[in-house]
DNA sequence: TAATATTTTGCAACACTGTTGCGCTCTTAA
DNA sequence: TTAAGAGCGCAACAGTGTTGCAAAATATTA
């Protein structure tokens, strides 16, 4: 992580993203944790807050394929970095873990969710597939 | 439809649930829209509305597997009527599908959501497989 | 460099969903 | 018929997400 603002700021570039303070500090904050990560707990990391900025500064993520969002059933949105490669396609799609113990949410990238062949007349857009279980720490 | 208020009877009996006159209301609506149902899509139903009730209501249904919730990502928890041999089970897991048109929430009952082989010391014990796009009314 | 335009941020307020305490009402059981 | 228990309605509240607006920061132009 030694040179990982650069790094960040080289996706800012890539993905068209202006590289502001705020905007590097969240980046930070999600790629430290390497979970996703719901917006309170973002906030948490700060000493001074502004779930304002942060929602935003998200949205800004989410319109430029840097992050994804998961939806858990916990009742808050996770966010999650997108992978150096990510199009935020359907080959992007992965299956996420929600710890029933910890409450940790990993992405299982090396698990896409498969593909499903619908009934008749249903079109595929996105998929969100979350397994809730206990997670290696939790055991 | 006809014996509706019947056969929700036999189903609070059989999954020891008192029939109230709430209760068999709210079966009611479930059971003819055939759709899983948000809490204030519920409540739309009725004239006069009393949200914590039909809250607790589904509370019940819930702990006593006549519903099952799903979490869709539109920031409100989804309710459908569970089949008869439904026992909550890893087995009566099926896919969801949200379309973005029209906002309705299928059961895909047809479809069970696959098995994965998960990571060395994860768990499985429940999924939520929501699958987005358009559906044959809205094509 | 200075002035102007644009974007971002902080503050405040609000909307929606879910949840609980409490007392009244209804049902059940003695 | 009465007492106990369960269910319901009302009100209030908590958590999460969202927006309007003005100040601050940044970028652009002269």
């Amino acid at each position: 992580m030694a040179n990982m603002n650069h790094e960040g700021e080289q996706k800012f570039e890539k993905k068209n993203i202006r590289p502001t303070s705020m905007r590097k500090l969240i980046y930070r904050i999600l790629s430290e944790k390497d979970q996703a990560m719901s917006l309170y707990e973002i906030e948490q990391q700060f000493d001074q807050v502004e779930r304002s900025t942060i929602f935003r500064t998200l949205r800004v993520f989410q319109d430029n394929c840097l992050i994804h969002l998961i939806y858990d059933g916990t009742g808050a949105v996770k966010y999650a970095l997108c992978d150096d490669d990510c199009s935020c396609g359907i080959n992007d799609l992965h299956i996420h873990f929600l710890c029933s113990s910890c409450g940790n949410n990993y992405c299982l990238k090396e698990l896409p969710v498969p593909y499903m062949d619908l009934p008749e007349g249903y079109t595929f857009e996105n998929a969100n597939f979350v397994i809730r279980g206990i997670c290696p720490d939790c055991q």
